[in-house]
Parts: structure tokens; C-alpha cells; sequence
RNA sequence: GGGCUCGUGGUUUAGUGGUUAUAACGCUGCCUUUACAUGGCAGAUGUCGCCGGUUCGAAUCCGGCCGGGCCCACCA
């Protein structure tokens, strides 16, 4: 049972205002208890599944939250309305390191301060009360989506997932574990992606270092890093450079440090920067990392894991990189060593959770090898549509940068364990049972001695997976991959997955990697690109610049239904500004709505719709752009352009409707007497038909008045629990009329005239006309008095006479006008 | 340096070849008309970033330039 309205006042007497504080909680409960638009694993029905984004348990909602899941919420209650069976997940992910935090400021303590498994456990119960304070923001929006197909990423299964993924990724020969150069965090002291560098213009010092050859000679090199002197392997210059050339081959002695190293003629070593002689260090950058394994250099380390300068350093030995970099340049300068030193502005690769500018340091790590299969998974990607069709290129650009195989490995203390130990004798790798799983391998023990020397002492993996490493997963956690075979064929790959743009080579990526190794397949068939919600300058929104705006905030002051009309005002992939204008145009909007909808009612009461055989001119022009309209607002829909619908549903609504065809279809309204029962059932059906239809496609972008309104004035009558689940409008193509239109089109251009002459002369709108003479030609006289009652009723007209004419007219009506008062 | 994207009245914006360029907000004047003054009617405001080309015709197609944004690369 719908609930019942709080308003007092019963149906007709439906409020002046309506309250969306009241109503918009009211519904939200009403569709989580009713189950509306809940998937029915069972049904036949076409099913459109969704990969909704899970956001981060550490916060609050905020605006580009609202935004985001907003527009998918549009294209999803579209197609719970097309009557589909929608699968549409929401999940929460707290795994990451964001999670970590939250709870170690809930509780207090550290992570690191109790076993593995009792953090997992802690975080499992103490983010249950955060999410569902989180529901409770995300379900204000009025969310379509189905709670009880929640996921959590820390929760079991989602561990059993991503754990199983990696073992069979591991027997596919996909996963290694390997000592070499990698991108590292001095700051969170653990590996990173790739794709978690960002960069960071940075002012530097470029130095000028003198190196002596062991002949005596003198040579300057260049260099932004003084600090990697006891890190210097070789000297490069580049062959071509006739002013260097001859040094290939000799021996240059590292200043301060005072040992030999070799000079190298390499093509990639760039005569125009510095001096063109740049010395090679492990591992200044990835070009030091090339030279370093094609001439197979030594390898000197001297940064630790925690950002200090090793052993190696000497003296600088404990002194972080920057301070050890300072302390060098002036021991060089006191040396006469340090040539020139010339600020300068550079951009740097930092770790985008810290800010901290990344090394590249010889760990051991695990990798997933993918490099050999970037045209796999570019064209993996153009199976996929894109909306918008031009994502795809960031996609593709983003391959075809990349030059890191996944390193997965992270040092951390939480998250999901690596399921696997190592054979204290012979070092042999053992991985987990699939029944063990989900395994913490610092917990327990493998089940078998190690089948290469027997030895039953095993060293467990203590590095956790990188947090997309589990999140790449959600189609196969929402589908139970290797749980329900049945299930997970049937719905892979998914219909659609939304996400943003800024997470294309994070998520969308990852996504189709994991997709693309274990099912061969794409995971989706389409994907939603959403932009970003900025300030009303087009700033990003920031705690720190203060700019932020709370969409709990907006909800309150306007409702979830304007902010959601504010969210659909930017095309898919378009970043938004918030403007608060939009929200006011949205009230009003709803008001007009709620008035003109309670106008319609009114003066249908009791009305059992019924299909008239013949329509009144103007309630045929009314349909036909009625049917036009469904017509356009479906192909928009389709293709994912909700600001179409907005904006052609509005204008419509606003104009064709409410100022141009209600106006005109009062005088039957308020005096039926004058008129034949056949034109009262017609402009009754007309106005049942197109407020119901307007309702309907209002009904995604603002579900919670359209339901309201629905639930008044035509639940009963359309025998459905729910405007949501009342069916989307089809159009009728034989009620489209290009003569209605004109017809109608002719009928407005007059009683226009009507009302620029009344404006002209400051009169009222009911100011009685005695006389419109229309000048125009016969057929144009014959299309007039189709409509001249109309036209007499709405612009207060006596008597409408005709003059010939077959000269200049007024291009839009082909008739020219004289008014008598 | 590469890729993508945007540039239309004061502001936001529709419009991908066809008569006079869309609408909203704001502005001006009028109208207390029985759904709504959170309303209605009327009006003012545009060299469609700049230059060139294709075309009978360009905001729209092509080339170049200028300016904004995003991503990537470089980063001695």
C-alpha cells in the first residue's frame, strides 16, 4: 500500500505548495519497502545490469558524489520504467587505506597494534555503522538502487574473490614476484602503481658539478640531485656531440666520493640539456634504470625505504634526501666542485594519496605481467560503447603510455593478504587451497608440507594487494564468479558501468585487465563516463580551499529532486559548476508541476481515460507534440542525453502546455455547457493523457514529485503501486499530425497578436476584443476557422472577420491582423 | 611534446550546413486572468573566439591561430 499523505486536506484539496521535506523521505522508504525496481533473478524479462561505483567509506557524501550517482540513477530508473529487470548494486569500498584511517581515528588505536585479522574484524563492524549512515546520504537522493544486493570490498566474499583471482592468475603465468627497480612511496614506505604518480611542478636547483678524469681533465655535469653522487655508475654523453665525444671511454672520478666510473657515448643522453654530460645513478630516473640494464652497470644503493640516505652516503649516511641534498651541494661548493647553482622550476613525479616525490628502489615485488597484451586490451575497449564515444581516447592514450607491468604488492599492514607462503628451505612458492580462502597466511599454516623439499616451515607473504587489485573485481564479485556458474554466465558481462573520468586508467582499466584475463571477455557492454562537480568558478571542490559545498546541505534548503535537476543540467562526461540558480529554476519547476497537475485533476475528476475517436483540433496539436516529444525523450534516454529530456520535457511542459494549450482548453473546462460531449472527453483525455505522460518522463530525473503527484491523482486509475513501475511512455506515431500542428501553430500565432496588441496598450489579458480582421488568403481563412473558437475563447474575441488578400503578409502566419477594442 | 575537450547576448546554455540563431537566469514595461505572482504577456541585449578555405549558402565542414580545461609523456 502506498502511504498515506500527511498533508491534511484530502486528494482534491491537495496543498497550494508542496513539501518535499515531507514527501521525498516518505517515498525513499516507500521504495526500499516496496522493492521497487528490485531485480528478480528468476524473471524472463530483459535484464540491464549495473557496475555502480562503490564510493570510499571515510567520509560524507559529497557534491561530485551526488552528482555522479545522480546521473546514474537517471539512466537506471529509465530502464526499471522501460519495465526491464535492473541489477543495480550499490557496495561500499573499505579496504583501502582511507578505510584504515577512519577506523584507526574511530577506535583510537593503531592498525598495526593487533593482528591482521582482528583489524580486518574491527574494520568489518566498525565501517557497518558508518555505511549505514552513508546509505542514509546516498538513499536521500533517492537512489533506485537495490540494498540488498550490498557488497562490502573487506567483506569475505570479496576477499575470497580477489584472493582467487590472483591464484588464478598465478597459474595462468600472469603473476610473478620479482627484485627490481620499482616506483616507491619513501613516505608510505611501500610500491606503487603507476597510475598512482601524478605530477608536481617543483622549485629545484640546477647544479653544475665538476668531475676530474683520471688524466686530469675537468668536465662539468648537470644535475637537479647532488644527493646521487654516491649512486653514480657512470657518466653518459651523447656520441654525436662532437664537443664530448672524445671522454667515451676514459674514466671520470665521482667528487666528494672519489671513486672511478666509466663514460659512455648513448644516443639517449641529450646534448641540449645542462652541459651534455649527465651522469647515470641507481636510480635517479627510468632512463638511469635503461642505461643500468643495457650496460650492466653496478648497482649502488644509497636511499633507503624510509627516504634517508644508506650506508653508501658516508657521512650523509641518516640524513633525508633533501637535507641531503643541501648538505652535499655545500660541501661541494666549499670544494670549489659545484660549478653553478641556478634555481629552476621542474615537474616531478609524486604519489598521488601523499604528495611525496617517488624513488625508484630494487624491492621485491609481485607484478601482473600485462605489458605483451596492450592491443588486447585496447581492443577490448572499442567492444565497449563509450558514453561519451570520446573517453575511449583516454583509454587508449593511457595504454599506450604504459611501461609498468602491475606491481600489486603493497607494504602495508591492511588489506587483502597475498594467499601464499614461501618454503623456509627451498624457497618455494605455496599457495593456498581454493577452500582455505579467504586465507591469512600470517594466521594459518599450508595444508600440505612443501612438495618440492617436504619441509613443513613456511614464511607467509606479509604484503597486502594494491586496493584496485580487489576493486578491478566488482563485476565478478556482484555476479558471484566461481560461486554461481549459472548466475555469473547469465549476467556477464554487465550492461553498463558508470564511473568518472578522472578514474578511467584506475578502475574503468584495472576493470577490463581482470575481465579480459579471466572471462576473455569485456566485463561490460557499455560505459558511462561522468564528469566532475566543481565550485561556481569552475574550481574543484576542496576541503582545504574551503570551497565545498554539502549536497545534505542542498537537499535541505531546496530538495534531492532540484539538486538531482541541478545534476542533470551537464552532459555525461561534461564537468558541472555549481550554480544555484539551478536549484531555484528546479523549485519552481516542481511548482508549476504541482499546480498545473492539480489544475489537470481538478477538472478531471472522476474521469475514467478513455480513447476518444476524434480529437479537437488543438487537443490533436497537443498530442501530436506530445507524441514527438516521447518519441525524442526516448532516442535522448537511449543514448544516455538526459539534458535533452530536461530540457525538451521542460520546455514543453512549461510552454506548449501550460501557457499555450491550458489556456486555450479552459473555456471547455470552465464552461462545458457550450460545448458537445464528444469535444469535453476530448480535451479530458488530452490533459489526463499529457500530464501522465510529462509525469512519466519528469519521473527519472525527479522521482520523488512525479511519484507524489502520480500517487494523488493516477495510481488508482493506472492500477500501478508506483509511477516507477507504471511503464514508460510509448509514443502513439498515428496521433503524430503535421496538420494538427499547423492548425494549432496558427491558433497560438493569433492569440500572440492578440496579446502583443493588449501588451502594447497596457490593457489586461480579459480585455474584450470587439473585432480581430485577419487579411489572408482562402485557404488560410479555411485553416483559421478551424480554429476560431478557440481562438475567440482565449483571447477574449467577439468576432473574427476575414479580408482578401494577395500581397505582403506576416511571414509567420501568412495573415495580417487589425484588432478592434 | 602527444592525446582529448571547450570557446554562441551580462551569466549558464541549445543548436553539426538551409529562410529572421534556442532557451533559462538577470534586465525593462505591462497584466492582482477562478492551477501557479515560485505566475502571465510583451520588450531590449549576440561581429556564434580570430583568420583563411570548401559551398549557391557556414555557428555548424576543412586548415591555421588565440584562449580555457583535463589526461599522458618528459622532468640532467
Amino acid at each position: 500500500m502506498a502511504p498515506e499523505n500527511s498533508k491534511e486536506g484530502s486528494k482534491e484539496e491537495s496543498s497550494r505548495f508542496y513539501d518535499p521535506h515531507l514527501s521525498e523521505p516518505k517515498w525513499q522508504e516507500y521504495w526500499e519497502k516496496e522493492g521497487i525496481g528490485r531485480f528478480e533473478p528468476n524473471s524472463d524479462r530483459r535484464i540491464f545490469s549495473i557496475d555502480t561505483p562503490p564510493p570510499t567509506v571515510s567520509g560524507t557524501m559529497h557534491m561530485g558524489h551526488a552528482f555522479a550517482y545522480t546521473q546514474m540513477d537517471i539512466i537506471a530508473r529509465y530502464h526499471i520504467m522501460k519495465g526491464e529487470n535492473v541489477f543495480y548494486p550499490f557496495g561500499f569500498d573499505d579496504n583501502g587505506l582511507a578505510t584504515e584511517r577512519f577506523v584507526e581515528n574511530k577506535i583510537g588505536r593503531r592498525s598495526t597494534e593487533m593482528p591482521r585479522t582482528e583489524f580486518v574484524k574491527t574494520c568489518l563492524r566498525e565501517t557497518e555503522d558508518a555505511e549505514k549512515l552513508l546509505k542514509k546520504s546516498w538513499q536521500s537522493l533517492g537512489l533506485a538502487c537495490d540494498w540488498t544486493l550490498n557488497y562490502r570490498t573487506i567483506d569475505e566474499h570479496c576477499r575470497r574473490v580477489s584472493q582467487r583471482s590472483f591464484i588464478e592468475l598465478y597459474n595462468m603465468g600472469r603473476e610473478y614476484r620479482k627484485n627490481s627497480p620499482t616506483l616507491w612511496c619513501p613516505e608510505c614506505r611501500t610500491a606503487i602503481a603507476q597510475v598512482e604518480l601524478t605530477d608536481k611542478e617543483t622549485e629545484s636547483q640546477f647544479s653544475e658539478i665538476l668531475f676530474e678524469l683520471e688524466d686530469g681533465e675537468k668536465i662539468h655535469i648537470s644535475t637537479t640531485r647532488p644527493e646521487f653522487l654516491p649512486a653514480c655508475v657512470a657518466i653518459f654523453v651523447n656520441p654525436e656531440d662532437s664537443r664530448h665525444s672524445a671522454l667515451i671511454g676514459k674514466k671520470a672520478k665521482v667528487p666528494l666520493f672519489g671513486y672511478s666510473v666509466p663514460i659512455i657515448g648513448d644516443a639517449k643522453a641529450d646534448p641540449e640539456k645542462g652541459t651534455g654530460i649527465v651522469m647515470c645513478c641507481t636510480f635517479g630516473d627510468q632512463t638511469d634504470i635503461e642505461w643500468w640494464k643495457k650496460y650492466e652497470l653496478p648497482l649502488k644503493i644509497a636511499i633507503n625505504k624510509d627516504g634517508t640516505m644508506s650506508e653508501l652516503a658516508g657521512v650523509y649516511k641518516g640524513l633525508a634526501i633533501k637535507e641531503a641534498r643541501k648538505k652535499i651541494a655545500e660541501d661541494l661548493a666549499s670544494n670549489n666542485l659545484l660549478v653553478s647553482q641556478t634555481p629552476m622550476k621542474h615537474t616531478v613525479n609524486v604519489h598521488e594519496r601523499c604528495g611525496t616525490e617517488i624513488e625508484f628502489l630494487v624491492t621485491e615485488q609481485w607484478f601482473v605481467k600485462y605489458l605483451d597484451m596492450k592491443e588486447q586490451f585496447i581492443d577490448a575497449g572499442r567492444k565497449i560503447l563509450w558514453h561519451p564515444e570520446h573517453m575511449r581516447a583516454s583509454y587508449e592514450n593511457w595504454i599506450n603510455g604504459l611501461q609498468w607491468d602491475w606491481c600489486i604488492s603493497r607494504q602495508r599492514y591492511y588489506g587483502v593478504p597475498f594467499p601464499l607462503w614461501y618454503c623456509k628451505k627451498c624457497g618455494e612458492i605455496i599457495i593456498a587451497e581454493d577452500k582455505q580462502l579467504p586465507v591469512d597466511p600470517t594466521e594459518s599454516m599450508p595444508e600440505k608440507p612443501c612438495p618440492k623439499c617436504g619441509s613443513a616451515e613456511f614464511e607467509p607473504e606479509r604484503d597486502v594487494f594494491d586496493t584496485w587489485a580487489t576493486s578491478s573485481l566488482t563485476p565478478e564479485i556482484m555476479l558471484k564468479w566461481k560461486e554461481d556458474s549459472s548466475f555469473f554466465k547469465k549476467m556477464y558481462p554487465m550492461s553498463l558501468r558508470a564511473q568518472g573520468h578522472d578514474i578511467i586508467n584506475f578502475w574503468a582499466f584495472n576493470t577490463i585487465v581482470k575481465g579480459t584475463l579471466h572471462t576473455n571477455e569485456v566485463p561490460w557492454i557499455e560505459i558511462m563516463i561522468n564528469g566532475w562537480a566543481l565550485d561556481e568558478h569552475g574550481r574543484k571542490m576542496a576541503k582545504s580551499k574551503g570551497n565545498g559545498i554539502e549536497p545534505a546541505e542542498m537537499m535541505q534548503k531546496y530538495s534531492a529532486d532540484a539538486l538531482r535537476f541541478w545534476a542533470a543540467s551537464a552532459k555525461l562526461g561534461d564537468d558541472i559548476c555549481f550554480s544555484e540558480k539551478e536549484f531555484t529554476v528546479a523549485s519552481r519547476l516542481m511548482n508549476k508541476l504541482w499546480n498545473a497537475s492539480k489544475f489537470c485533476i481538478q477538472h478531471i475528476a472522476g474521469y475514467s481515460p478513455e480513447k476518444p475517436q476524434d480529437f479537437e483540433t488543438i487537443d490533436a496539436w497537443l498530442l501530436s507534440k506530445l507524441n514527438c516529444l516521447v518519441k525524442a525523450c526516448m532516442a535522448a534516454f537511449d543514448n544516455y542525453d538526459f539534458v535533452r529530456v530536461r530540457l525538451d520535457a521542460e520546455n514543453f511542459f512549461w510552454h506548449e502546455f501550460c501557457d499555450e494549450y491550458l489556456e486555450m482548453v479552459k473555456d471547455r473546462i470552465y464552461n462545458p455547457g457550450s460545448y458537445t460531449a464528444s469535444e469535453i472527453n476530448s480535451a479530458k483525455y488530452a490533459i489526463y493523457t499529457a500530464m501522465l505522460t510529462m509525469l512519466k518522463l519528469f519521473a527519472p530525473i525527479m522521482p520523488h514529485i512525479t511519484e507524489e503527484i502520480f500517487s494523488l491523482h493516477y495510481s488508482e486509475k493506472e492500477n500501478a503501486r508506483s509511477i516507477h513501475a507504471a511503464g514508460w511512455p510509448s509514443a502513439d506515431e498515428k496521433l503524430i499530425s503535421p496538420d494538427a500542428e499547423e492548425l494549432g501553430g496558427i491558433a497560438i500565432e493569433l492569440v500572440s497578436e492578440i496579446r502583443k496588441f493588449k501588451s502594447s496598450k497596457g490593457m489586461s489579458l480579459k480585455t474584450e476584443i470587439s473585432k480581430l480582421a485577419v487579411e489572408c488568403d482562402e485557404a488560410m481563412q479555411g485553416k483559421i476557422r478551424k480554429v476560431e473558437q478557440q481562438i475567440k475563447a482565449t483571447g477574449k474575441v467577439k468576432e473574427i472577420s476575414f479580408e482578401q488578400n494577395d500581397g505582403q503578409l506576416n511571414q509567420a502566419l501568412a495573415a495580417k491582423v487589425k484588432i478592434e477594442v
